[in-house]
DNA sequence: ATGGCGGCTCGCAGCCGA
C-alpha cells in the first residue's frame, strides 16, 4: 500500500497537476492539506474519473483537508474530540483495515502570536486523539503538514531560523510527545538521513537552492512501521510549473491494497 | 534584508502562509 501526503496549497490552483500525479504516482491513499475549497465546491468527479473514493472537510480561504482512496473509504471522522475548531484541520477515515488522519497542523505564526498557543494546544488534542485512536486502531497513520521541522537537520539554516515558529522548543517537544506514543517518523527513520526536506519558500530561489524545511511527516504505528519499505519525498512535484510550495510525501508499506 | 512569492476574498489591498 502506498500512502502520501500532499500539502497542495490550494485545490482549485494544483488539480491539474494533482491529477496527472494521481496517475503517475498511484498512491493507494493520499491525504491532502491546505485545499482551500468550501465543501459544496469540492471537485469530486476529478477523483472519481481517477478512480478515487474521497472524503473532505474543508472551508473558504484558509485550510481545508481531505483523503482519497482507491476503493471506499469508511467510518470517516472529522475534527479533534474535545477541541472544538472552526478551522478545518483534521479528518480522519479507515481504508482497508488502515486508520488514516489528514492533519493541517497550525502554522503558529510566530512565537508572540496568539495563534502560536492555539497551536500548541492544537497539538495536545492531537496527541490525546492519536493515543485514543491507537487503542481502537492499531494501524494508524498520522500524516500531515505537522508545521514542525523536529530536528536542526531538518532546516536549511538552523541559526537563521533559531527563535522561530516552527522550529521552536515547545513544538519539537509536542511532536516528540506524539511519536513517543507509539510511532515512527517513516521520513526520517526508513527515509534516511538523507531524506531531504518537503517544502521551499516560493522567494528567493528557495527550491532551486534547496533551502527547505521537513515540516511534512507521516507517523505510522507500529504494525505499519515494521513493514514499511520505503518513505520519501517527491521532489519533482516542487518543480513543476506553478508548484505547491510542499512536495508530497511517499510511504510504501508492505500491507495489501486495492491491487492485491 | 521580514522582503522576496503565491493564494485567497462580497477582491483591486490586506490577510496568511512557513
Amino acid at each position: 500500500m502506498k500512502i502520501a501526503t500532499w500539502n497542495v496549497n490550494s485545490l482549485r490552483v494544483r488539480l491539474p497537476q494533482l491529477e496527472q500525479w494521481l496517475a503517475s504516482a498511484k498512491p493507494d491513499v493520499l491525504c491532502l492539506q491546505e485545499t482551500k475549497v468550501r465543501d459544496s465546491d469540492f471537485p469530486v468527479a476529478a477523483f472519481s474519473a481517477n478512480g478515487y473514493d474521497v472524503v473532505f472537510h474543508g472551508q473558504p480561504s484558509y485550510n481545508g483537508v481531505a483523503i482519497a482512496a482507491r476503493g471506499a473509504l469508511t467510518d470517516v471522522m472529522v475534527g479533534l474530540e474535545g477541541f472544538p475548531d472552526e478551522q478545518c484541520r483534521t479528518l480522519s477515515a479507515s481504508y482497508r483495515g488502515v486508520r488514516v488522519a489528514s492533519l493541517y497542523v497550525p502554522n503558529g505564526t510566530a512565537l508572540d502570536s496568539p495563534r502560536y498557543p492555539y497551536k500548541l494546544e492544537w497539538l495536545r488534542a492531537l496527541r490525546a486523539q492519536s493515543a485514543r485512536w491507537l487503542s481502537c486502531y492499531p494501524a494508524l497513520v498520522l500524516a500531515g503538514d505537522f508545521n514542525i521541522a523536529p530536528e536542526d537537520k531538518d532546516v536549511y539554516d538552523p541559526e537563521a531560523w533559531q527563535g522561530s515558529v516552527l522550529v521552536s522548543e515547545p513544538e519539537r517537544a509536542a511532536f516528540r510527545e506524539i511519536t513517543a506514543g507509539g510511532f515512527t517518523d517513516a521520513l526520517r527513520v526508513i527515509g534516511g538521513e538523507d531524506c531531504g526536506f518537503s517544502w521551499w519558500d516560493y522567494r528567493a530561489g528557495a527550491f532551486r537552492r534547496d533551502q527547505g524545511l521537513r515540516i511534512d511527516h507521516i507517523l505510522l504505528s507500529a504494525p505499519l512501521a515494521h513493514v514499511c519499505e520505503r518513505c520519501y519525498v517527491d521532489r519533482n512535484a516542487r518543480g513543476h510549473v506553478r508548484p505547491s510550495d510542499h512536495a508530497p510525501v511517499v510511504a510504501e508499506i508492505a500491507w495489501p491494497s486495492a491491487g492485491a
